[in-house]
DNA sequence: AATGAATGAGACTTCATTCAT
DNA sequence: CATGAATGAAGTCTCATTCAT
């Protein structure tokens, strides 16, 4: 399972000094609003660039390809997601309310960083290795803490890994509605509700027992 | 929630004829194919038509555009499926056998249908009326069974439509792993082993009861 | 010594009827001009089809790349050139006699075919295959032609495809002065007749004998 | 007949230091690798100045343009061509001997200098001022030589600079197949047995004589 | 004397769509 | 009902050249 960006990703190109590092930052941000609103395919370079406030050439001092800065977008924001969740349920007594709180901040941050949800969706039909990558990696991540809390007993037995993409699952296909659909739709705080329910009849071990360290 | 294709959807053009409906289905035929292999961007009408065994001219005599084929290829997918759920869950004696059952039948499904699942999750980016309209479709059935079972005290309460769209998200997520990524993982067996108690601790009702309509 | 066009060569792709040829025919010409006249560098597709009177998308109809169009051109000339030339020399006596009719003949078609000339010459760089294959398949017919006159004694033996080489040698660079510099040169006819009596003597064999496998 | 580079031709720029000279050589080293290796339009002034191993910047500072430092390129292998043959020529009893030695020394040359072959003869496409000039000026030198051997009646009588351009054609055509496609080529002592013979005998006098000093 | 980031014009190529046959 | 040649807009990418440091 690959927890690694594979070696085709990261190697960017690019000036190095200071002032590069400010213009590629201004063309990563462009580059996340334009394929946040307008998809992979309908964005352009060029819209890209005029965001940015470069020329045209430009770009490509800092990436090859338009594939090449969609990738460079999705590794950021793994970084970037992983490191918020992480610190959001720091504070959990126990993995059942670190659920409810990872789910919660979840939702919250994709709705304060709109484009993040649509591009890492959309990578599974850009760069599928790096979709792949992305998921890998957060699953990967999610799985150790619960096999952890497996042994402690506080989480039903079973592969960790498969309930790690459950539970990403279940927080994704909220985003959909909540995230992307958000007209008619019930207030947050009452599908946080039913899905923290869900979630953790999901996970918590049996009510007789089971989880107990036992087997 | 809309569960019925907006006006938008289903107005094809195309002859009635014995013929004309045969080119038809060729032509819808062949745009899987493409669609579910290359993507909605890299396919190319050529392509489709060639597959077809058509002219290029044809397609228009069928489709108004690109955009309409891939529309009708996702409510044609979005009737096909839930039939064959439909089908798959009649006998289950329980909701909980449903689930159990569903999944299965919802990746086996898949796994055949290639395809589909890809061509599914694009039309987010695509067309994603027809893509809210597939899934709201999909949940909206579903939670219509889950209130039932809810009313029978089989499963716990919350908001059957959150419910359905968590168990969508389950099954979509591992369809990731196991359709999409399929090297080196678990047999799906085992996978669907703990997605299944996954999900059932989900649903049913806490074991000191609460879902027998009480509360 | 490849005679046949490599397998690389030849795949043009384009409609077959009627209309299609009349096409193709008028995009083989306007590329002969623009060749010819700028260069293959500074040529453009868009000049080509503008002259063409065809719009830009129709050039890749017909041709995959302007590589394409170029090595297709250079087919072509390859046939024209050697078809004028048998011709020119089909009546003559001998073989010094054709040497000097060729020779004469080679120059004053190419000055009526003036693209010809420097479009075979910059094959070198556009498409060094298909350079090689023009002249390799010059040399061949020449040499076959040249092999025979030796076996009749009527030239000086040697290896013929050098005998060749070394002719066309003769030719072409006489045409950079009398086709590409033609400004205060000497009449064409003079340097023909010291031109001739160079290649005669190159090629006759000496007085004393040498080609006595026959004479 | 320009003998000497027109006026546009020579005027480089740059700075005269010691240190100065020394980066404007290692800039015509690369460009020489680049262009001889890629060809003209092929190459790109980044690589040659990241061979030259200085900043892209500094090109400017030495030549005007990519053209400049092509024509440069030109000149200087025009110099070191005529030298080298002059010098291989020096000690030779007769014209008939100097041509012998004289081809031989050229192809040699140019195998071990192989980016001089192709950039001359690319001259033709980017500069043609300078490809006549190159011409033009070996050519003439080398006319004078043989007027003056026809004066001695040492060689056939003509037009000295049409015998000297069939020469040097003699020579560019051996070099296309000894040194661009040389594969399955015999080797170049029977060639230049061959092209030897075909050289003397198209310029050495008549038996019966006509070379003697008569006219 | 040198640097190297930035520029922006321009080229090739693709492809959904139209239309005359 | 079918054909397939033609269209032309749009987009990615390259690269010679400039300029502030």
């Amino acid at each position: 399972m690959a927890t690694r960006p594979p070696s085709s990703l990261t190697p960017e190109t690019g000036p190095a000094t200071e002032r590069g590092e400010r213009t590629r930052r201004k063309l990563l941000g462009a580059a996340e609003g334009e394929f946040g609103e307008r998809g992979f395919h309908h964005a352009s370079i060029s819209s890209i660039t005029q965001r940015a406030g470069v020329a045209q050439g430009t770009f490509y001092l800092y990436f090859r390809s338009k594939e090449e800065i969609f990738r460079a977008l999705v590794e950021h924001m793994n970084r970037t997601m992983r490191r918020h969740l992480s610190e959001a349920i720091a504070g959990a007594a126990s993995r059942a309310e670190a659920e409810r709180i990872g789910l919660e901040a979840f939702l919250r941050f994709c709705r304060e960083h709109e484009n993040l949800y649509r591009i890492v969706m959309e990578s599974q039909f850009v760069d599928p290795e790096a979709h792949r990558w992305y998921f890998t990696t957060l699953a990967s991540g999610y799985a150790e803490r619960l096999r952890a809390a497996q042994g402690r007993g506080e989480i039903r037995r079973g592969d960790p890994y498969t309930q790690a993409l459950a539970l990403i699952g279940v927080a994704f296909f909220m985003g959909k509605r909540h995230l992307l659909w958000g007209d008619d739709v019930p207030p947050l705080e009452q599908a946080l509700e039913t899905a923290t329910a869900f979630i953790q009849g999901g996970i918590l071990p049996p009510e007789g027992g089971g989880g107990e360290g036992a087997r």
